[in-house]
DNA sequence: TTAAACTGTATCAAAAGAGGTTACAAAAAG
DNA sequence: CTTTTTGTAACCTCTTTTGATACAGTTTAA
């Protein structure tokens, strides 16, 4: 499969949006950046804006910009706010419920991933986007 | 597709093999249990091999058993014995060279990853296949 | 009020990964 | 030897993700 790269490209995107300050960025000249479509990119920022993290403007000088500041937008939101899977996936086929190991095997397995899940929002939690800026400017 | 299932598979294969004890399990009878073809599962034991989580024998009688009891079976070797993708992808194109962002993004993401992976993993780290066997048998 | 420049989306094609299946070599037991 | 079983290679199919085209709807500005 192609693995998701949207929380990459995201993080990428908005860093753009941010050195863009108030000015509204054209998906046209992101995907440039990001080296993909147009399309792509758009498709991106609709996830980003209902999850408030972006503001796009339709039509003539339209385009996107932050809905709010760098220091304010968590990492953890960003994961949050795209379609990303899971860490791992359960069984393809329900396990024969004839064994008793099987029928108990989904409850444990989805508990765990939750955990994990939260474990990976914390660890998120700690960047804002202008600890990515700061990170990538004093490299 | 469903997403990499390989590690909720391995767990449940480990568990089969915990109450086998020292008999050693055949591939058929696995996959039985799990649902799957028996190949799936060779394939998977032959990852837990390399990691020393299990030993397998072939020919007659062959079979696979736990090179070493549940209790010392932590499940983050489970995870890391495994061909587990990374939780979220780098950019599938490399990114515009010209744009100072793109340029230090991949090391900058890179370096998050590997947080999150070690995050994931102390977590894991925290159980063992006993522990996972009491959850299940107390369900 | 018309033309131009955008976003938002639907739709399709292409690429890649994962699971499933078949086939068969190699090894061990009897 | 024959049978049983693992180890793997090869191949197919299904699904997901990305990339691409097309076009409707919206806004600006001449």
């Amino acid at each position: 499969m192609a693995a998701n790269s949207q929380f990459a490209v995201a993080i990428h995107v908005l860093t753009i949006l941010a050195k863009g300050g108030d000015e509204r960025v054209k998906s046209d000249y992101i995907a440039g950046s990001v080296n993909t479509n147009p399309v792509v990119i758009r498709r991106l920022l609709s996830n980003l804006q209902e999850a408030h993290i972006v503001v796009s403007q339709v039509g003539a000088a339209g385009g996107t910009s932050l809905a709010k500041q760098p220091k304010d937008i968590r990492l953890s939101e960003v994961y949050k706010a795209l379609p990303c899977g899971e860490v791992f996936a359960l069984h393809p086929k329900e396990p024969n419920q004839d064994c008793p190991i099987g029928k108990n095997m989904a409850a444990f397995l989805c508990g765990l991933q939750k955990e994990i899940d939260k474990s990976i929002e914390e660890k998120l939690n700690q960047y804002t986007l202008r600890d990515v800026i700061e990170r990538i400017e004093s490299a």
